[in-house]
RNA sequence: GUCCCCAUCGUCUAGAGGUUAGGACAGCGGGUUUUCAUCCCGCCAACAGGAGUUCGAUUCUCCUUGGGGAUACCA
């Protein structure tokens, strides 16, 4: 059998860690097994639907790096792959459900949908959903109101007794009374577009997609298209319920937890590579004694019964540590292209890639998020604000000692040469040593001289990269400010 | 309320009848170091509870408890 896997997002929000780790998973499962991913647009929602939401797809995946092998944007055998273009194909699937009996139209309004929900709220009633007001409808007399203009829905007879059952390849049989199905689902809207679950059969039916891989939240509506697919005679595809993505509180991950959307994720400088490896590994796991993976690694490695059944939690601090190691392994000229966008939305335009490439040794180890550079490399590129004067002294020392130390380091500067730093070092802890303080007490003023604090990048870099003479010009400010 | 799914350190997980229950993140404590970071070493820390099955259960079964999800003309 052919592999055919599909990530089927509705264009109704920005994408999120939710669905993207869902097409992730979808995507490793057809690259493991030489299979076809495929993208649907489900924007089968019209209230909600905006073309903004399909850019930020694009532009998500373009960021990402992984791609479908059938899509919107690239065509395919099975297209077209937007739900509004496939339109009359829905309608007609919906029909045809309500001429074989299997479906029925319904005029029931909104005002008698709320009262009936209204009421079961009141009396924890265990019957809940629609009370299949329309189902005993004659077909002659719906006819009738239909011809005459009143606006109707078309609903899914669900069986009133027995079972259905399925089986999903994560969790096994699973089997459910029909009397406790969502009852007669709405499958064509009275606009005339159809729900998700009538467009979802059909369009994976159509496109003949073998596997069906959704996240656990949609175990309640696996019967009802069970039972549509019956209806129709079709065979489903296998089913493969994803454990969810929890927050830290253990409910549903969204906004309330943190960013969730990918590109918020981006803008705060988090690296593609480390996202999808950490993704990955929600509710997976790919090869013991190992967490970093390239994306073809975990393509290779990828198996579904490596996928846990239970919800994981999304831990931004293991995220964290992930996006580190990644820009730890990135070479000097990746970490300039990288870094540079942020770079320059901080004001800080480099005119010289040179010093950039020379400043990124100086900032790799350093760096939990690219969004840090500007703040880690700002005295570089601007003459540094200088602190409080506490700031300058060494533990032990005033601060007529730190304006000695500051005069001296100006004074003796000049004779260093700063292209080689080991001599550069050295040079500076014999003139520590002559001084008669701790190396450290000498380089601490020089820090936060050069640097504007007490913490930073490597201070004899730092000078190299600033020149001996802007250096000494520091030192002198500092010394003065000091005064 | 009802239905469904799930259950190993705080978190992500390894484990598929016999293990000192392993690793990673976080936390804590050391070491290296011009600060910070990196790196290295160490420590802390789990099988939710109760019945079975078995010579033996983290592992299989059932119950309880706990957590999550679904109950829309949203997906």
């Amino acid at each position: 059998m052919d592999i055919r896997v599909r990530y089927a997002p509705s264009p109704t929000g920005n994408q999120h860690i939710g669905g993207v780790r869902t097409a992730l998973i979808n995507y490793l499962f057809a690259r493991s097994k030489g299979g076809v991913f495929i993208l649907r647009l489900e924007d089968t929602d019209q209230t909600r639907y905006s073309g903004e939401y399909v850019k930020n797809l694009y532009e998500t995946f373009d960021w990402l790096g992984f791609r479908w092998d059938e899509g919107p944007d690239i065509g395919g055998p099975a297209g077209p792959y937007v739900q509004s273009e496939r339109f009359a194909l829905y309608r007609e699937h919906a029909e045809k459900l309500v001429a074989m009996g299997q479906a029925y139209y319904c005029f029931c309004d909104e005002e008698r949908l709320s009262t009936i929900r209204a009421a079961q709220a009141k009396d924890d009633s265990s019957e809940m959903g629609y009370d299949r007001h329309c189902r005993g409808l004659e077909p002659i007399v719906a006819a009738a109101r239909l011809a005459s203009g009143e606006k109707a829905v078309i609903r899914l007879k669900i069986p009133l007794e027995g079972t259905t059952k399925f089986h999903d390849a994560l969790l096994g049989d699973i089997e459910w009374k029909n009397e406790d199905v969502s009852p007669d689902p709405v499958l064509l809207k009275s606009d005339g577009f159809p729900t998700y679950h009538l467009a979802n059969v059909v369009d994976d039916h159509f496109m003949r997609i073998s596997h069906v891989m959704r996240a656990q939240e949609w175990i309640p509506s696996a019967p009802m298209h069970m039972i549509m697919y019956k209806a129709f005679g079709w065979t489903p595809p296998e089913l493969i319920h994803l454990p969810m993505v929890l927050g830290q509180d253990g409910s549903k991950l969204s906004k309330r937890h943190g960013a969730t959307s990918v590109n918020e994720f981006r803008k705060n400088g988090y690296l593609p590579d480390a996202l999808i490896n950490y993704i990955a590994h929600l509710g997976c796991s790919f090869e013991e004694g190992r967490d970093i993976f390239t994306l073809g690694e975990l393509e290779g490695l990828f198996k579904v019964e490596k996928l846990n059944k239970a919800p994981a939690v999304f831990d931004y601090q293991k995220l964290e540590w992930y996006n580190g190691q990644y820009i730890r392994m990135k070479s000097d000229a990746e970490l300039v292209a990288l870094v540079k966008p942020f770079l320059a939305e901080a004001g800080f335009v480099s005119t010289n890639d040179a010093v950039l490439l020379a400043a990124m040794p100086l900032v790799r180890e350093r760096l939990h998020f690219l969004k840090d550079a500007p703040d880690m490399m700002r005295y570089l590129f601007k003459e540094p604000t200088l602190p409080a004067k506490e700031e300058f002294i060494p533990k032990k020392l005033d601060v007529g000692r730190a304006i000695e130390l500051l005069a001296a380091a100006a004074a003796f500067l000049p004779s260093c040469d700063l292209a080689n730093i080991e001599a550069a070092e050295t040079a500076f802890r014999a003139e520590a040593e002559r001084l008669g303080v701790k190396f450290g007490d000498l380089m601490m003023p020089v820090r936060v001289a050069i640097t504007g604090s007490r913490v930073s990048p490597p201070l004899f870099e730092s000078m190299a990269l600033l020149g001996v003479e802007r250096s000494v010009a520091r030192l002198e400010k500092a010394r003065a400010h000091l005064s």
